[in-house]
DNA sequence: ATGAAAGCGCTAACAC
DNA sequence: GTGTTAGCGCTTTCAT
């Protein structure tokens, strides 16, 4: 066996797959003439390219968008990194992005921090690797390393969630107003023992946003602002134990302000079967505005957040990017709506 | 050494990041070398693989995955393909999905069909040009040409949801039996009238397999098997008008058997602001088992199904696969419970 | 334990 | 409008 053998240089376990070649020599042209004709369709002429189409079928071939992505390095992925698949909240606002994103052709990568900026930084680092057309990642907290690798990075940036200092484009409400808003309403109301009650909130740190406008509104009003925290998840259950809390720590209160409407429901679904009347024994009121929350009765009060929307609208401003239009703002507020129910 | 040009030949737009050369280069080893102290530390010199995570740190390097990809022929992503994001269903199963796989170093590659059949045959198409190393759809419901591209596709292929005839691996559980299983509880219970209410039973077609089995055993008792569908959306609104549609239409109704939790949620709240008693004057069962069924009072009759176990348990298959270790049935089901509530 | 060379499948750059 | 050539950045094969 010294030589002869049937072209055998160097083996390589190539995936056996039709490549461009192959469909090229089906078509009788050359493989860039294939490329083109799948890529740019108009600059071929019409009959090679119906040549090309035929062979395409013929020999079964499925582009390697890897191999196409190396050459261009650029891929139509999008990186999406979000800190918990269990909350709606970020699941409509990753409904609006993909649907978005997908109408465009681009393809989302969706990576879950739990609420781990580590993991973010390393999600990171891979999307990177894999030549994404842009990033969006939910809030403006990173890690310094993570913050560093992004900020050398000339790809479109996209913090959604919160709004504030941001690396590149933001799209997200003001929480800390949002918290306000529901204080002063509660506080138009004139209930004047109101405890707030959140869950894990040093993870979900928005939840604690709102308490801080919420917070400011009380004391300037001279009130105390007592905070509970919940490290519960599974958030109806939650809202059960919450409202337990309240009653057992605080039996003044008068009203609780729910840092979401899970929490809210689960208490006002709860308060009725402890035979509370809502809101005349205790007020409720949560965040999101949630459809569950506008079911229950009374309708719960809350604050609508656009989640889809923000969702939508973040991606728009990330295609513009991409579609090299004049980015005029960096900065957009989707903003937010207190929807007065019954049960304040 | 003849040409001595600074400049080249021919330039290409190469992202100007640091490559494996740029750090062999400060490394002073080959690229090679690079590459296996990163990929199998074991087998390069400890002094050697110091010195070059050095270098990597050194030139920020972030290894290259699609050129890796192209070089191996094969990514670390799974395709995921879904009919739908709006459904807390599909969103549970993606969860255990994506627990187990990115616990294992996957990357999920997720696609929403919007119960579009020639859809899903696009982004298989698009995802088996990613090199993907598994994928896991929804269903057991393909397109002709969708299942064609498949079945010469030589990686690991799930089928998640339902039961049957599958293409490779299956997870899931038996609607129709889940279907039957409702009814005969309902029967037994006494109640002679009942309708089943779903929405989109064309694209939750699950819905309609349980609505198969809840008929079975209803003509088996011999009793008419009333069926209303809505095509509305937003499920808690839904179930409102399906409570209204079942009163109008079939005022002698006692239950209620409708498609999923969602609905029958919204009907029973509907029902307690309408002052109807549940169960007295009309029974009420879902399907799914969410809290939020398990939060109101009556605490709703309906089945439970395993849904993030169902994404973990497919992962799981997927990667003993992936794995190379033997698998002893290509298919697992999950089963189902039933929850008996007040509501019935 | 390390390196040189070939090549994964595609597209940008440069002809004609 | 089409073809030729040279990479994209990595890993495999083979050699030392």
């Amino acid at each position: 066996m010294s030589n002869q053998e049937t072209s055998r240089t160097r083996h390589r376990r190539g995936s056996a797959k039709p490549t461009l070649k192959d469909v090229a020599e089906a078509a009788g042209v050359s493989s860039i003439t294939v490329s083109r004709a799948l890529n740019t369709p108009e600059r071929v002429n019409g009959v090679t390219r119906q040549r090309v189409f035929d062979a395409v079928d013929k020999v079964g071939y499925v582009p390697n968008l890897v191999a196409g992505s190396l050459a261009t390095s650029s891929s139509r992925f999008i990186a999406v990194i979000v800190p918990s698949l269990s909350n709606v909240v970020f699941i409509e606002v990753i409904k609006g992005l993909q649907e978005t994103f997908e109408a465009r052709g681009y393809q989302m990568l969706l990576g879950n921090t739990d609420y781990d900026l580590q993991r973010e930084h390393q999600l990171v680092r891979t999307f990177l690797g894999w030549s994404c057309s842009a990033l969006v990642t939910a809030g403006l907290r990173h890690s310094e390393a993570c913050r560093t690798l992004l900020s050398h990075w000339d790809k479109p940036i996209m913090e959604v969630m919160e709004l504030g200092e941001a690396l590149d484009l933001n799209v997200g409400l003001d929480h800390h107003e949002a918290g306000r808003c529901m204080a002063r309403h509660l506080l138009e109301r004139d209930y004047r023992s109101i405890v707030y009650v959140g869950a894990c909130m040093d993870g979900d740190y928005r939840a604690d946003m709102r308490f801080s406008g919420h917070r400011h509104e009380l004391e300037a009003a001279g009130l105390e602002a007592p905070l509970i925290e919940l490290d519960q998840l599974g958030s109806l259950a939650a809202g059960t134990a919450g409202l337990d809390r309240v009653l057992k720590e605080f039996p003044d209160a008068r009203a609780i302000h729910f840092a979401n409407d899970d929490l809210a429901t689960g208490a006002l679904l709860h308060a009725q079967r402890l035979g509370l009347r809502v809101p005349k024994d205790i007020a409720i009121a949560g965040f999101n505005g949630l459809p569950l929350g506008q079911h229950v009765t009374p309708r719960l009060t809350t604050i609508q957040s656009p989640r889809e929307a923000m969702g939508r609208r973040a991606a728009e401003q990330v295609l513009r990017r991409l579609d090299h239009q004049p980015v005029t703002r960096r900065q957009h507020d989707v903003g937010f709506k207190l929807l007065v129910g019954q049960s304040t």
